[in-house]
DNA sequence: GATGAATGAGTGTTCATTCAT
DNA sequence: CATGAATGAACACTCATTCAT
C-alpha cells in the first residue's frame, strides 16, 4: 500500500471564492436566465470545466452561493453582539449594523432577493439558513417575555422589525430615502413604535 | 393547393389572457429560467410563433404579463375604495381587502415577487405602474397633512404601511400567520402603530 | 374556430430518409461512439436541431433507424416469397435473396450487427422486428411437421439455417469467400444438410 | 512540504487486471458509448490518470482488453484438447468446453461481439487473433484431407462449425434454448451433418 | 508510480426566433 | 391571423487527456 501526504494539486479555496464572487456579479447584472455557466466561468477566469470540479451543478453552485452569502451576513451582524444590553438598544444596534452591511454589500442583498423568490429558493431548507440568524430571533422572545414587546405572532414581529430594513436598504425600492444616521434613526423608531408593547 | 376556411374569429383578446395566464402558470411552477417560449406556448395552447403576433418578443410577452397584472391588482383593491371615511378606516379597509386579494390570487403575487427582484424589473418604469395606487398614496400624504401620521419620508411609510402585506400574505415567508381576520386586525395595528403620530 | 387545410410546411420525409441514410452511413464509418448528432446532422445536411423535429432524441433517431432498416430487409427478402413451393426450394430461393440484399446492402447488415450487440439492442421488443420474418419462421415449422426437417429446438435450425448467411456475407468475417452462385449453393447444401431430417 | 511514504508496492498486473475486468463490466453494462475514461477509472478504483500509466490511451485500453480476453478464452479452450482422438470426438469435445466457458464467462463473450462489430474491431489484426485458435482450424483441415469433411471453402466450414455455438450460448438471441447436455448434443449433430462429408 | 485538479473540445439538447404557407 | 418546420446560437454538462506534485 502507498500512502501519500499532500502529493497532488490540490483544491483551492480561492477559485471557489472566485465562483462566488462571478456567480453573485453575473446573477445581479443579467439576472438567472442569463447567468450560464460558461458565463460565470468566464468572470471567474476557470473553465467551464473547472465549475464541476468544485460544484456538482448550476443548481448547487447557485445554492452553494446562498448558503455562503448567508453565512458571511449572519457573521457580520452578529459580530459585536451584546446581548446584556437593553432590548430596544439590542434592536437599534443591529438596524444599524444591518444598514451598514447591506449598503456595503448590496450585491449580496439583491442576489439573496432573486434568490428567494426564485425556485431554487424552495431547495434551501429554511430553517437551515435561519438557525444563523436565531441570536437575533431571541431577542424578540425576551422582549416578548419582559412585557417589552407585544405578544402577538412572530411571523407579525419580524414583518415589522426586519424586513423593513431589506425594503429601506434597496435603493431600487427606496429611491428616496438616503441612508444617514438619521433616516436611519427614524426608520427605527416607526419599527419600535410597531412593535412595542 | 391550400384551402383557406374561416368559419369563425377567435376573440384575440382571449389568446391574449391565455398567453399571461400560462406565462403567470409555468413562471410561478418553473421560474423564469425554465419558462421558455414553446412551453409557454403549449401551456396557452397556442404555437409558439403566435406569441409573436400578440407580442414582440419574449421580454415584451413578460414585461406585459407583469402590467396586467399590476392594473388588475389595482383595479381589485380600489374597487370599492371610499376617500370619504377616516384615514385608518380606509388604510384598514385596503389591509383587509389586499390581504383577500393576494390569497385568493397568489400566483399573481409570486409573479410580481420575481419579476421585481429579476433584471426585467429595472425594465418597466416603476412610475407608470404605481400611478395605478395614486389614491392608496394619496390617503398617506392626507394622513400627513392632517398631522394623523408621522411627517417622515414616503418610503418609510410605505415600508411599514403596504410591505408588510406583501410579506404576511406570502405562506413561503410566513407559514406560521394564519390569514383569519383577527390576525390581520393585530397586523394592522401593528402597522398603524408605526406610522401613526 | 379557424380550419386549415395544408396551410404550413409539412414534415418532409426525405429529410428523415436522409438522416435515417446518414446514421446508417455514420455509425458504419466510425462506430456508435463517435457518430454524434451534430456529425449525424452534418452528413444529413440539416441543421441538429432539425434532428429533434423528426425524432425525441439520439436514442429515438437510432432505434428508429434500425427498425426501418429491418422493415425495408424483410420487405426486400419476403417480396416474391412463394410458400408453394417445396420446403426445400423455398429456403434455397431465401438463401440467394438474402445474400444478394445483403451484399447489395452491406451498409444496412453492418449497422444491425453493430446495433443488436450493443445496449440499444435491448430497447427494442425482439418479437416486434422478428414478427416481420414470421414467413421465413413458417416455412421451419411446415418442414418439421411434414417430417422434412429435424425436430429440434427452433433456436436451433435458426443458428443452422439463418445466421450462417449473415457470417457468409460479411466480408469482414469470411474475405475467403467469394460471393458466387457456385458458393451459396455449396453453403446451403451445408445449411440443408445441417437441419434436414 | 511533501511526504512520500512507499510503504509497499501493489502489483502493477493486479491493476492492469482490474483495469480489463472494470472495462468488460461497464462495456457489457453501459456499451462503448457510455464507458468513459473516468467510469472505468472509478469501477476499476483507479485514477483516471492512473490509466495511462498502463495503457497509451483509451483505445488501448479497449483493444487490449480485448486481445486479453482472446489470450484466455482460447487457454482455456485448449488446455484439454487432445489431437489424437478422432476428428469428430475433438470436435465435440471443443463445442462442450466452448459451451461452458462462454455460459460461464458471459461477459466476455458479450464484450469480444460487442467489439468485434464495432469500429474497433478493424484495429486488430485479425490474423494475430485467429492464431491462438489454430490447432481447432488444423482440426478441420486434417478433417478435410481424411476425407472425413467436405472439401469446401474453410469459411463455409467455420460459419456452421463454430458460429453457431457463439449464437445458440448467447442467451440474447437463443432464449428457448436450454444448455444442457442433450441440446448441446443435438446441435452438435446438426453442425456434424452440415460439415462431413 | 500514482494522483486529483484542470481544461479545450466536444456532447446531446433546448433556445428564441423566423419563415413559407 | 395562425401555424409547424426549421435553425444558428446557446445551453448545461462530460469527455479524453495532461500536468504539477
Amino acid at each position: 500500500m502507498i500512502v501519500y501526504f499532500r502529493l497532488m494539486r490540490m483544491k483551492d479555496d480561492e477559485k471557489k471564492e472566485a465562483l462566488f464572487e462571478a456567480t453573485v456579479k453575473l446573477v445581479n447584472e443579467i439576472g438567472f436566465v442569463s447567468s450560464s455557466v460558461s458565463r460565470i466561468a468566464k468572470e471567474a477566469k476557470v473553465s467551464p470545466a473547472t465549475i464541476y470540479v468544485y460544484f456538482e451543478n448550476k443548481e448547487d453552485l447557485i445554492v452553494s452561493t446562498y448558503i455562503d452569502i448567508k453565512l458571511k451576513m449572519s457573521k457580520a451582524i452578529l459580530e459585536n453582539f451584546d446581548p446584556t444590553l437593553p432590548i430596544r438598544d439590542i434592536l437599534r444596534n443591529v438596524w444599524f449594523i444591518m444598514f451598514d452591511y447591506i449598503s456595503n454589500n448590496l450585491k449580496y442583498h439583491k442576489f439573496v432577493e432573486q434568490f428567494s423568490s426564485s425556485p431554487y429558493g424552495t431547495l434551501v431548507e429554511k430553517k437551515v439558513v435561519e438557525q444563523y440568524f436565531d441570536p437575533l430571533i431571541n431577542v424578540l422572545q425576551r422582549g416578548v417575555e419582559q412585557k417589552i414587546i407585544k405578544k402577538v405572532n412572530f411571523d407579525i414581529l419580524s414583518a415589522f422589525m426586519w424586513y423593513p430594513i431589506t425594503i429601506l436598504a434597496n435603493p431600487r425600492l427606496c429611491e428616496n430615502f438616503e441612508l444617514n444616521e438619521e433616516n436611519i434613526e427614524t426608520a427605527f423608531t416607526l419599527a419600535w413604535n410597531a412593535i412595542k408593547l
